[in-house]
DNA sequence: TGACCATTCGAACGTTCGTTCGGATAACAT
DNA sequence: ATGTTATCCGAACGAACGTTCGAATGGTCA
């Protein structure tokens, strides 16, 4: 793929945007703390973004698009349920573990955008979560869950997603070894078909 | 319990704070929101707070060692390990749901206090979390888990706070039944002695 | 009544913010 | 060489921010 030496410095803009922006947060990130760390001027950033929210957008909106086309491509060809179920979710942990600044921007800042920018980035995740629903619906589908499959579903991205908080892709344990522990967790506590928990009430 | 009345100014001040910091956002809230939202002037509300940084930091302080008393409190006089853990659940999941803003703050302006503040939230952080993990290794002790105990207390952490993303107390799923259906998720998928997951590599 | 303290607030201060302006420099086609 | 466009930036603008100041209230006790 050819570049374009706009599109390159670009791309090393928001590249470097993303990483002061899961740093510091969006909104105490200011353009000339930017400039500071891209060693462009403040006015010369303008070239290439419109203002601040367009860069935040543009990093969402580009992070979001590379999840999910990965996701679909973890899919392809596999038929089984509850292997799809772990392809989706191996490849959402390694993706964060790749790319941690990007996904902590998008998973921290998701309310910092607003109006028709916020609109788009929603577009995706809509069709991201609807993906993850399916999925945990044809792992459920012969005889049914214990578990609601919304409320299955939005645990495990919470699950997943909270790992910005407190996981070091670097550290003791491995990306796929994280994976493999979530899939565990979730995929046995999903179809388990053993005892109810201790009190009644749900 | 007696209170002044400048504690109990200061409380509602306290909460009302705490709804718009959930609503818009820390960084994003201006003192000039919080005075048109209490109906107090600019500066009358510096007379009962040095600043934004010490109201922030007072309402999680408040909702964290409230937190910390009731999941004592929950767990008083119960002995069985499973039992305990379905109590700091059901505790954890009804407490947010009765105090989603505070919760809101607590969890996604973890890192928008600094210094000294942010000293003594992270250390009612770290009792809350070693209780948790000290109940998950409770529950593992006689024959193990197949998870890293420190990885499940993340995942559990995870899945449980991620709900101010989504969760709302009002509709059609009530915090019990969200307790419930979250025990019996996490709870299986510990002790579940089950299949491995499809694909190896953790 | 007068002294004291808690409470309130309009107005302003100094700073920092995102953004813009006008022009400089570089690259390239004609 | 000349015109054209892409790239870059020092300087400034207007707005909004957190906070402070000085004074005005209102209640309490002597």
């Amino acid at each position: 793929m050819v570049m374009s030496t706009f599109d390159t410095r670009l791309e090393r803009l928001q590249t470097i945007a993303a990483r002061v922006f899961a740093e510091k947060g969006y909104h105490p990130t200011t353009m000339r703390d930017l400039a500071r760390e891209t060693g462009m001027s403040l006015a010369g950033m303008y070239h290439y973004v419109s203002g601040k929210d367009e860069l935040l957008h543009s990093i969402q909106r580009r992070c979001f698009t590379e999840v999910l086309q990965g996701a679909e491509a973890a899919l392809a060809e596999v038929s089984d349920p509850s292997e799809r179920l772990e392809r989706f979710i191996r490849h959402h942990i390694t993706f964060f573990a790749r790319h941690m600044s990007e996904m902590k921007v998008l998973s921290h800042e998701a309310e910092s955008l607003s109006g028709d920018r916020l609109a788009t980035i929603n577009a995706l995740k809509r069709r991201y979560v609807a993906m993850l629903s399916r999925l945990i619906g044809d792992v459920c589908d012969p005889d049914g869950c214990e578990v609601d499959e919304n409320v299955a579903s939005y645990a495990l991205f919470g699950m997943m997603n909270w790992i910005y908080t407190w996981y070091d892709p670097a550290g003791a344990v491995s990306p796929q070894a994280l994976a493999g522990q979530f899939t565990r967790l979730f995929l046995n506590g999903l179809t388990a078909s053993t005892a109810a928990p201790v009190t009644p009430g749900g």
